[in-house]
DNA sequence: CTGAAAGCGCTTACAG
DNA sequence: CTGAAAGCGCTTACAG
C-alpha cells in the first residue's frame, strides 16, 4: 500500500518524475517561478506532481543550506506551573498560524539551567528564542543580543539593556490592587513576593510602595519577599507572622503560587475572609473563584502577551532586525470579587 | 571579544586547528577512538581543542546524514490544561536527561490537527512521537506503526493495535472509587465523564459500572457523557438534574476539569458537600484542597506515566525496536479526603 | 592508526 | 527559460 511507505520522497524523485532538474523544482517550491521566468505550464506541471507525491521538502537539510527551521524555542521557568503553560498554549497557537512549531524547555528559575537550555535550541536550529529569564541571566541574555539572535523576553525584562519584551505593566498591577485596597479602607496592606532582582517582582513591589506613600501609609508598608526553594513555607511562616503579630489588614500575593499557596495557608489558620483579613490574588487559578470567599485577583493579558511576543520574534526572524528594540507592556486588569471588600 | 564571535565552530575548524582530518574529529566526539584504534594521546588533543573551541556538533547536519535529531515530538490534547502540562513538564525531565529535547502540540481533541502535527513534528525531525490519541485518530496511529514510526500513547491507548502505551488503569480507577463511596454507605452514585470512545473513558465508565453491578446497584448506575466543545454547560446541566431529579447521593468526576466545572456547580446552587451529595474527583488539583470541604479525588501517577513514556520511546529510537509492543498500566491511589465520607 | 571522498536533501549563483 | 555543480556540516565506508 503506497501511504504505508516509508521513505520520504525527495526532491530529486520529483525532478526525475517530471523529468526535469531539481534546481526547477526547488525554484518552483519555492515560489520562485515567476522571477525566474519559468513557463507557467512548467510550473503547474511540477506542482501537480508535488502534490501527487505528496512531497514536503526535508527541513534538515533546508536548514543546514543556510535557512531556517521554523522552530521557536520557548524557555519558561517551568512549564506545569499554571501561568506558564496557559502563556505556552497562546504562544503555541500564534506560531503555528505563522508556520512554526516550539520547542520548550523549563529553566526552575536557575540561570545555568538557562544557559544550558539557549546552547540546546540555538543547535536544535531554532529560528529564534522566546524566554522567561530569571535572576543572574542578563549578561547572557546581553550575548545572544550581541550575537543578534532573534530573541524576546516575556514576562520580565531587563532595563538596562535593548532586548525586545512583552510584559504586564507589573508597576500598575500592584498600584490598582493596592489603591482599590486603600479605596475600601485598609490601613495595614501587606505584600508577598518573591525573593529576586528580576523587574516583575521589583515593579510589583514598587507599586505597591508607591502608591502606600502616596496615600500617607508609608508606616505601613510591609513586604515579604520569599525564596524560590521553599516557597510553601516561607509563605507559611509569612502569613501567619502577618496575620497574628502584624495585625495585617489586607495581603496583596504578587503571583498565582504565593496566592495559592497563602489562601491553603489561611484557610488552615481558620482566619475569616474578607473580615480578618482581606486578600487580592495574582494571575488566574480555578481556585480563586472556587473558596470559601471568591478571591479578587489581578488579571495578566495573556493572550496579548504571547501573541505579542511571537510576532516580534518572527518580525525579528524574517527581516534580520534583530537589534531593534520592541517594548509591549501591557495592562493589567484587576478583577474584584468579595475577598477584597470592607464588607465583603 | 571572542564570546561574542558570531559564527558558529564546525568540525573543520576543530580539525585544521588540530591539524588532523574531519575524519578523525569526528571519530573522537562520537566515542568511538577505542574501536578505531587511535591514539589516545592523538584522541587528547582533538578533545582538547573540541572543549577549548567549544564546538558542539550541527544537529541539522547530523540529522540529514541519517542520524537522529535528539528531538522527541509531544502532542498532548491541549497544553494549558494542569494534567497534561504536568505530564509534560516530566516528559521534559526524563527527555533532557537522555539528551532529548521536546516539540510540541495541542490537538484540542481533534484527529485533524493530530494529523497536522504529526506531519510537522516528523518534518522538523523528530525521532519519535508521544501522542495523546483522540476520537477517530485510530487508524492515524496504526498507519505510523506500520510505517515504523517509534511511537507511544499516553493517557489513552487502542485495544485493537499493539502499539505501544503508557497509561493509568483507568478501569481499576473507578473501580476503588466507587468501592469506597459503596463502602461509605452511598447508593445513588453517579458519573460524569466525556463523550467519547476512547479507552481512558470508556475504562473508566465500565470500572464505574462493573462496581456497581457487583454491589448490587445496577439499578442505581447513571451515567453522563458530556461534549468536549460545551463542557461547562453541559456539565452545569447535568449535575442540576442528578441533584435535583435524580437525588443523586454521590458524584464521580472522572477527569480534573469535570471535577473543576462540577465543583463550581455545586458551590453556585449551595449544596452542602458531603452532607447533600458526596463527590470524588480526578487528576490532582489545587482546588481539592481549598475547596470548602477538601475534596476526595483520584491520583494519577504522573511521574511513572511520563517517565515511562519517554524510556519505552527511547528505547524504541535507540534499538530500532519500534514494532515491539511495550504496555504500561500504572496504578491509580485513591486520596481520601472529607468529600466522600458518610459523616463527614 | 589516519585521510580523501562520497553523499544525506536542499538552494543558489553561474552558465547557457 | 532550464540544468550542472558547488556547498551547507556531518559521518562512514574505503584505502592505505
Amino acid at each position: 500500500m503506497k501511504e504505508f511507505e516509508n521513505k520520504k520522497v525527495s526532491i530529486k524523485d520529483v525532478a526525475k518524475a517530471v523529468g526535469v532538474s531539481t534546481t526547477l523544482v526547488s525554484l518552483v517550491i519555492n515560489g520562485k517561478a515567476k522571477q525566474y521566468r519559468i513557463a507557467d505550464e512548467m510550473a503547474g506541471r511540477v506542482m501537480a506532481k508535488v502534490k501527487e507525491m505528496n512531497y514536503t521538502p526535508n527541513l534538515m537539510a533546508r536548514n543546514l543550506r543556510g535557512g531556517k527551521t521554523q522552530l521557536i524555542g520557548l524557555i519558561v521557568t517551568d512549564i506545569s506551573n499554571p501561568f506558564f503553560s496557559m502563556i505556552s498554549r497562546v504562544i503555541e497557537n500564534r506560531a503555528n498560524e505563522l508556520n512554526y512549531t516550539v520547542i520548550f524547555g523549563s529553566s526552575d528559575e536557575k540561570y545555568t539551567n538557562t544557559q544550558k537550555l539557549i546552547d540546546v535550541l540555538l543547535n536544535k536550529g531554532a529560528d529564534g528564542l522566546i524566554i522567561v529569564p530569571c535572576d543572574g541571566s542578563e549578561r547572557i541574555m546581553e550575548k545572544l543580543h550581541l550575537n543578534k539572535t532573534p530573541i524576546v523576553l516575556i514576562d520580565r525584562c531587563f532595563k538596562n539593556i535593548d532586548i525586545s519584551f512583552s510584559c504586564l505593566d507589573n508597576h500598575r498591577a500592584t498600584v490598582i490592587a493596592t489603591q482599590h485596597l486603600i479605596e475600601q479602607g485598609f490601613r495595614k496592606i501587606s505584600l508577598i513576593a518573591y525573593q529576586s532582582q528580576m523587574s516583575n517582582v521589583m515593579d510589583r513591589i514598587s507599586g505597591y510602595k508607591d502608591t502606600m506613600r502616596k496615600a500617607g501609609l508609608e508606616k505601613q508598608i510591609n513586604v515579604k519577599q520569599v525564596s524560590f526553594s521553599n516557597t510553601k513555607s516561607d509563605v507559611f511562616g509569612t502569613v501567619k507572622r502577618f496575620v497574628e503579630k502584624d495585625k495585617t489588614e489586607a495581603i496583596l500575593f504578587s503571583t498565582n503560587m504565593l496566592s495559592i499557596h497563602g489562601l491553603t495557608c489561611l484557610k488552615e489558620m481558620n482566619v475569616k475572609i474578607p473580615d480578618d483579613v482581606a486578600v487580592v490574588g495574582f494571575d488566574e487559578s480555578d481556585v480563586f473563584d472556587l473558596y470559601e470567599c471568591p478571591v479578587s485577583y489581578i488579571k495578566q493579558p495573556v493572550e496579548q502577551i504571547g501573541k505579542t511576543a511571537v510576532d516580534i520574534l518572527v518580525d525579528k526572524i524574517k527581516n534580520g532586525e534583530s537589534t531593534k528594540q520592541s517594548m509591549a507592556v501591557l495592562e493589567p486588569e484587576l478583577i474584584v470579587k468579595r475577598s477584597s471588600l470592607r464588607n465583603g
